[in-house]
DNA sequence: ATATTTTTTTAGGGGTGGCTAAAAATGAGT
DNA sequence: ACTCATTTTTAGCCACCCCTAAAAAAATAT
């Protein structure tokens, strides 16, 4: 059985390991987990042990194929819930992480199966990210980044990269939600600022919140 | 902040102090929790640092108003997800207690009005025991033991007081159930076994089960 | 009233998961 | 190839929550 701080290693080990890289720094899963690369090599050992990771000392950590099943199954029940709390109890975007982050780590077969069922089967969360079947798989969606899209051209928002607080807030505030219709009305290459239009009003948005935004092909 | 092994004892503590007694002693505590005296004497000075608990050498615990209302919102949770867990995942009430037990620690006052909400603000658990509210109170309702009834008269089973596992799954098997009509149709002084009558079949039950069998009025 | 039993506390220790500070290994620049 | 900076590990320590064994207090019996 795994603890509740294992269960967030893994998770982040699983993050990291997706962006490239075969194997995860120490100072990168310290930095994600706001902890300190003293208490991250420690707690890999013990993963080690456990054959959840693959550890060689000074070469960084990879998951074994018990451990990617082990984060998939906490990522899976950490979507479903936030679907759970957006959908049934009144929970915006922005407020399902910290809550969800708890859920997450609640252990009982039955209640992750039965609250999938009870949900219709979502297959993306909130915020667009899909959720892994109880095997760990999911398909990826072919969305692109809004920056590699030329003027003129349209799509639908399906999935947000940065789901911070401060970001999902923002696009609260400018009224940009998942499943709005995007059009692209014009980029300026001195910045990468770009214009958009919705259904409902035209916004201007910076590079840095162009670079969150993925739209369906 | 409690932990979630100080809302253990305070749970315990709470339901212990129902019982009679003023202050509860570290014995019954830890029988209770499964524990040693000495982890309970650890823990209970911990409590009072914390001015959850009143606690005088060799005289016992009880709570203050602050662990008072801090049990009662545990209690609350646990209830309210013993609700949800039968009413909207298909749990059998003999199955709701390990889950509920891991979810009464989630820490979201959001999570737990909404939920309350979202269950249409029930009042009893699966178990026929009362929710309290927002501030701890709840209203019991004036139920009485089947043993204190006159063969003839009849009622609604509508609390057991034991919720075990082994107890909730013997009521399942005799088709007992939260609910039903029960009409008193013999008792037997020898060994305090009686003899009862649902809508569907008539039961012979031990004076053991009889203790744990509440009807109202 | 005193001896005996039971209950409760204290003392000391173990595992988990975190930390700081110092040591060791790696990798980059010259 | 060797020094220097960075990364990573080790060593030692702390807080939490539990344990056993021994001591102390309280309750009970004679």
């Amino acid at each position: 059985m795994t603890t509740l701080s294992e269960e967030n290693y893994l998770k982040t080990i699983y993050h990291l390991g997706q962006q490239g890289t075969i194997a995860v720094s120490t100072n990168a899963i310290a930095e994600k987990i706001e902890s300190k690369a003293s208490s991250v090599t420690d707690m890999v050992k013990k993963l080690a042990d456990k054959n959840l990771a693959n550890y060689v000392k000074y070469q960084g950590v990879s998951l074994t194929n018990l451990g990617r099943l082990t984060a998939a199954s906490v990522i899976r029940k950490h979507r479903l819930w936030e679907v759970f709390l957006v959908e049934k109890l009144h929970f915006s975007w922005d407020e399902v992480h910290d809550v969800a982050e708890q859920l997450e780590h609640i252990k009982s077969l039955k209640l992750v199966n039965e609250l999938d069922a009870f949900l219709g089967f979502p297959t993306h969360d909130p915020h667009g990210d899909p959720i892994p079947d109880k095997n760990g798989n999911y398909t990826l969606s072919k969305s692109i980044n809004i920056l590699q899209m030329e003027v003129g051209s349209q799509g639908v928002l399906v999935h947000v990269k940065d789901s911070s607080d401060v970001f999902l807030k923002y696009l609260n505030k400018t009224n940009l939600a998942l499943g709005d219709a995007i059009k692209i009305m014009d980029f300026e290459p001195f910045d990468g600022s770009m214009i958009i239009q919705t259904n409902s009003n035209t916004i201007n948005i910076s590079k840095e919140v162009a670079k969150n935004l993925y739209l369906s092909h």
